[in-house]
DNA sequence: AGCTTTGCTACCAAACATGTAGCAATTAAA
DNA sequence: TTTAATTGCTACATGTTTGGTAGCAAAGCT
């Protein structure tokens, strides 16, 4: 497991530019996701692993282990939660819904 | 090479719920850095790669195919470029690149 | 006709994700 | 205070995705 760290190099990117290497840490499989469903709240590991439906307990160890060195998500008493920088990003991640619901419809009609 | 499309079970949802099928197709490598580097403007496949360094042509082709189903990408005479729901896309993780920049004082705060 | 550029594809190796099983540690119940 | 359930994982085997290098066919240029 290698922890994409803005100013190193990380997949994608031989710079360690800070954005793509945030773009190498969201494009793993379900860490959006991830962030998405603990913003309802936090929770401990088996809700979680409920809340993604379908994610193996090994993916959602990796990813929980990678966002927390990332500082968006820490454990709690009430489990698992999102940071203050965590919450950001949800922030700025939860416009894409909307988006989302407008783009499902192009494929209803070009399909 | 499986299409993540809203409404169909992708990775990560077997609901095929929209928003799911979204980080589905933008969490797969390169994919959001595709977009980010096409917004300078289109540009041919070559012209493409060299813009994102280090990307190998076998996922740069497999992900302009994938973005293209998706109605982000399409091809003109300029070559590959974003679609008017692509450059939305684009307008959406804008915001991602400030963020970052502040994210990545975290990793050089606390280490 | 030959040389260059472009847009790929083939191939193989490495990294990553998935699914199932289950185990050690804690908590709750009898 | 033994017994049972819950929790947070890890192991392992398998499948999928990515990456890296090589190079080829088609188009354009000289």
């Amino acid at each position: 497991m290698t922890l994409p760290t803005p100013g190193k190099p990380v997949r994608g990117s031989k710079s360690g530019n800070h954005l793509m290497a945030l773009f190498d840490l969201l494009g793993r499989s379900w860490a959006m996701g991830i962030i998405w469903k603990l913003n309802e709240g936090p929770c401990n590991f088996r809700a979680l692993q409920e809340r993604c439906e379908s994610i193996s307990p090994t993916t959602l160890n990796k990813r929980l282990k990678e966002l927390t060195q990332s500082f968006l998500i820490e454990r709690t008493v009430e489990g698992y939660s999102l940071t203050e920088k965590g919450a950001e990003i949800f922030q700025l991640l939860y416009p894409l819904e909307t988006w989302a619901r407008d783009w499902a419809k192009e494929f209803n009609q070009k399909k």
